[in-house]
RNA sequence: GGGCGGGUGGCGGAACUGGCAGACGCGCCGGACUUAGGAUCCGGUGCCGAAAGGCAUGAGGGUUCGAGUCCCUCCCCGCCCA
């Protein structure tokens, strides 16, 4: 056996062997129950950095140990390959984006293997390869079939220079990144998802992800935003208009001072009287010109315009003015807000702006009353009684919303309404390097699916990416002209693309059979290994992307591909790795450290043990030189306590049973490493404590020298264990020490695939526990004594400790406080 | 402003259902290795104190024989939403 720890010559030898074996592929144990372990999949642009190599280290010691621990495991990988970044790469340097992300996404799986990442290679796919894409046109059509997709009008930048639609990304202060003309925002026509009607029953599913962290829970939740309230129409004084307005507060609409409406709202130029028109113009003109976020953030100034018109209160009969405001989008609700400044603080903001009376017509239930509406400081928003409003008068809030929003439909004036934050997922994309829609526009039959036989739509690879926004898709003569799959007629096919998360949407069931021509995944094989048990990946996936595969996961699930309504059973957020500086890593700030130079300095290994030791897998961990390097100190020490003990290999097992002494101990505390490490990995994921128990294990193996056979049957025991409890983390060392023990006797076996140790429960539990003595719940001694020792025995033990009697001299003991192996109180006077 | 996390040695972090605070690692200090050591092994290391002992888990209060852990008030930091 090698005298050093080189972590360069064995690292690449077992990867080959495991490859070879084929340890990892899914389904080769018949019988056995299924796993199924997954990371989020990379985009690949460039190097694979220290943030990736952080998740599939928590994801591939989980998959190993599960693999170990008998399970079949499924842990795949492939790449989410199309999108933005190659294309905008393409615009600088003219390469053609497929291209690029072949040789991105070839480094980056050199770099997976280097980690030695336990992946099942033989499913790896792109999201760029046609037999992917073809499935998510194949999709789209059956949503199309199904009225989960459709045309609508959606928002988007346009530049009036350029004439197109341009990203989000190129908008500069309202202006255009490239010819810096003014952007405003256009209505175009748009491909949409109808998540919303999903809404609810992606909500009702929250409740049921147990082992999802609470926090993305919630932000779900918070995003989804479903509110209740009621939707009420005020009439137009003079006119048969009336306008629409949602709250979630009707119990306040006697408070109502005015009527507000989104500048962009239809009625907006309907109302507006021709004295105000000016004002009114110049308003809209502008407010189009600013984005949403400006206009609503609650630092936003209140601004807005009299429209000269006036609208009837259906509860109270009054007549207030009708206002336009920045902060009323039209996108939400019905685009117009009813406006009570003294129970809402948007309203209340704008209506001191402008001079609005304010009125109290809610009071708190107990307590001091509010003060009128001309000296009241802020909104009162909480629930309360109704003041002041007519026939409810007295009411207490939820009674008096539920009352009122039934007479408004009672009466023909409103309903009972659900709103939501969520909006339907726009996902027409003017860009190139995307799944083509599969739509062809035919001058009889409109927008007409592809038929799945011509699946897929492939994008043509000579078109000319400008980044001017219009789709390059439309100047490629040879994939825009085709023919009507109805008529037969000359027809045009759709040149946008879908956005890249439809790609992520069911990637983790295309893994399940990856190379089906005929369908998008094999449903026995989803019957197999679906749901996912393990999810690992960045919070910042919280709600686009953890939803919209939610969502996607329900449609599969009503398309009979799959047979439950959630994708995945356990989440797991991981935290970011940031610089030595404790700042994140970034070119800025020159704190960059790859994992590529990392393996080739320590190994693979080290870097494992690192990230898995730093901190547990959700918080934030800082790179640390010092601390790599004293994880490349254990490894070594490691390696050199199994080469000082190499007398021991040879003993047989059998002498075990003599092991005496502190050899007896070493035994005792190799059985509870057992235990520490393979409870520390079940519910939480404690990788830090595991290697911790391990790291202990691994110092008593130093503190002592065996002298005899059944001494060294023991040590022999807690190498072994120390390989095996080892492997997940830091398999490539554990591997080799592992066979370095057993020789010939594993010659043909791998520890990749061995049984996880288990221990004796006999030799977890010491016979002899050291118990704390206080006194008045202050330490002063500890004695030995039997686990089994009960409070007289132990009393008596504690009285003669000469710390404990010089605390007791002179007192009277009140009472004893006796924890059974743990402590023993005297309470004294 | 709202929601969710957090505040423990010089640093990263441990601590099961209220029961010896600081496991393990880094750093630092000392010793050994008949030369050197930034290798390795061994020992020490919360703070004050010579010791006895006292003080310590963001601050302050409470419950309890006993509180990092439970309750109340407050301060600070992070993330998400507005």
């Amino acid at each position: 056996m090698n005298e050093r720890y080189e972590p360069r010559s064995i690292e690449p030898r077992w990867q080959k062997r495991w490859d070879e074996a084929g340890v990892f592929r899914a389904g080769r144990r018949e019988g056995a129950e299924k796993r199924y372990v997954l990371e989020m999949f990379p985009y690949p642009s460039g190097a694979m950095h220290m943030g990736h190599a952080r998740v599939y280290t928590i994801g591939d010691a989980l998959a190993r140990l599960l693999r170990m621990r008998g399970f079949d495991v499924l842990h795949p990988m492939g790449f989410d390959a199309l999108g933005l970044p190659a294309e905008n790469a393409a615009l600088k340097d003219g390469r053609h984006p497929a291209e690029r992300t072949r040789e991105n996404i070839d480094s980056f799986r050199a770099d997976m293997k280097r980690g030695g990442f336990a992946f099942d290679w033989t499913r790896e796919f792109a999201t760029c390869d046609p037999e992917y894409y073809r499935w998510n046109q194949w999709f789209f059509l059956r949503m199309l079939e199904k009225g989960i997709v459709y045309r609508r009008q959606g928002k988007a930048n346009w530049c009036t220079g350029c004439q197109t639609v341009i990203a989000n990304e190129q908008v500069v202060d309202e202006q255009c990144e490239r010819c810096s003309s003014p952007v405003v925002e256009k209505v175009i026509p748009e491909w949409a998802f109808r998540i919303t009607d999903y809404a609810d029953d992606l909500l009702a599913g929250l409740d049921g992800l147990k082992e999802w962290p609470e926090r993305i829970t919630t932000m779900q939740r918070n995003w989804i935003g479903r509110s209740e309230g009621a939707e009420v129409d005020f009439a137009v004084a003079g006119s048969d208009e009336k306008i629409r307005v949602f709250t979630t507060r009707v119990d306040t609409i006697f408070g109502c001072t005015y009527v507000v409406l989104a500048p962009e709202h239809p009625l907006t130029a309907r109302l507006t009287t021709p004295e105000r028109k000016g004002e009114v113009d110049a308003f809209v003109a502008r407010m189009a010109r600013t984005d949403a976020e400006a206009r609503t953030g609650e630092d936003a100034p209140k601004e807005g315009a009299f429209t000269g018109a006036f609208a009837v209160n259906p509860y109270s009969g009054e007549k207030v003015p009708v206002w336009i405001a920045n902060f009323v989008l039209a996108g939400y609700g019905t685009g117009a807000v009813m406006s009570v400044p003294a129970h809402d603080q948007r309203d209340f903001e704008f209506a001191r702006e402008y001079a609005l009376p304010v009125r109290v017509v809610i009071q708190p239930a107990a307590g001091e009353r509010i003060p009128a509406g001309d000296v009241l400081g802020k909104a009162f928003t909480d629930d309360g009684v109704l003041v002041d409003s007519g026939p409810f008068t007295g009411l207490p809030g939820a009674g008096a919303r539920t009352r009122m929003s039934a007479l408004a439909k009672e009466k023909g004036f409103g309903e009972p309404a659900v709103k939501y934050h969520l909006r339907d997922w726009g996902f027409s994309r003017q860009r190139y390097w995307g799944t083509p829609i599969p739509i062809v526009y035919c001058p009889d039959h409109g927008a007409v699916g592809v038929p799945d036989a011509d699946l897929p739509v492939t994008l043509p690879p000579e078109a000319i990416i400008t980044g001017t926004g219009e789709p390059p898709l439309a100047k490629v003569p040879a994939f825009v002209n085709t023919t009507c799959p109805t008529c037969g007629k000359p027809a045009r096919r759709e040149t946008e693309t879908m956005d890249t998360f439809v790609d992520s949407s069911w990637y983790y069931a295309r893994y399940l059979s990856p190379h089906d021509d005929a369908r998008p995944f094999a449903q026995d094989e989803a019957r197999r290994w679906l749901p996912v048990d393990v999810y690992v990946g960045g919070p910042e996936h919280a709600v686009m992307h953890l939803l919209y595969f939610r969502f996607w996961h329900r449609v599969m699930e009503q398309l009979g591909l799959v047979f439950e309504k959630e994708p995945v059973k356990r989440l797991v957020t991981q935290g970011i790795v940031n610089g030595p500086d404790g700042r994140k890593m970034s070119k800025r700030w020159g704190n960059v450290v790859q994992p590529g130079p990392i393996i080739d300095r320590f190994g693979a290994d080290t870097m494992r043990m690192f990230m898995l030791f730093a901190a547990p897998p959700e918080k934030d961990i800082e790179w640390s030189d010092e601390q790599v390097e004293g994880m490349f100190r254990f490894l070594s020490r490691v390696w050199r306590i199994f080469h000082a003990r190499q007398d021991a290999f040879q003993v047989p097992d059998r002498l075990l049973a003599d092991a005496a002494g502190p050899f007896l101990e070493l035994r005792r505390k190799t059985h509870r490493t057992i235990q520490r490490v393979s409870e520390g990995l079940e519910g939480d994921l404690k990788f830090n404590t595991a290697i911790a128990a391990l790291m202990e294990l691994v110092n008593e193996l130093y503190a002592i020298e065996p002298a005899s056979d059944p001494d060294r049957a023991a040590v022999k025991e807690a190498l072994l264990a120390v390989a095996s409890l080892l492997s997940p983390f830091a398999p490539h060392v554990a591997e080799e020490l592992w066979h370095e023990v057993l020789g010939s006797e594993a010659r043909d076996r791998l520890l990749a695939e061995a049984p996880w140790p288990s221990y004796d429960p006999a030799l977890v539990v010491a016979d002899v526990v050291t118990i704390a003595v206080q006194v008045n719940g202050k330490l002063r001694g500890e004695v030995q004594a039997p686990l089994t020792a009960g409070e007289a025995e132990v009393r008596a033990l504690a009285e003669q400790e000469d710390r404990v009697r010089s605390h007791l001299a002179g007192k009277t003991v009140r009472k004893v406080v006796f924890v059974p192996r743990r402590l023993i109180n005297f309470v004294v006077a």
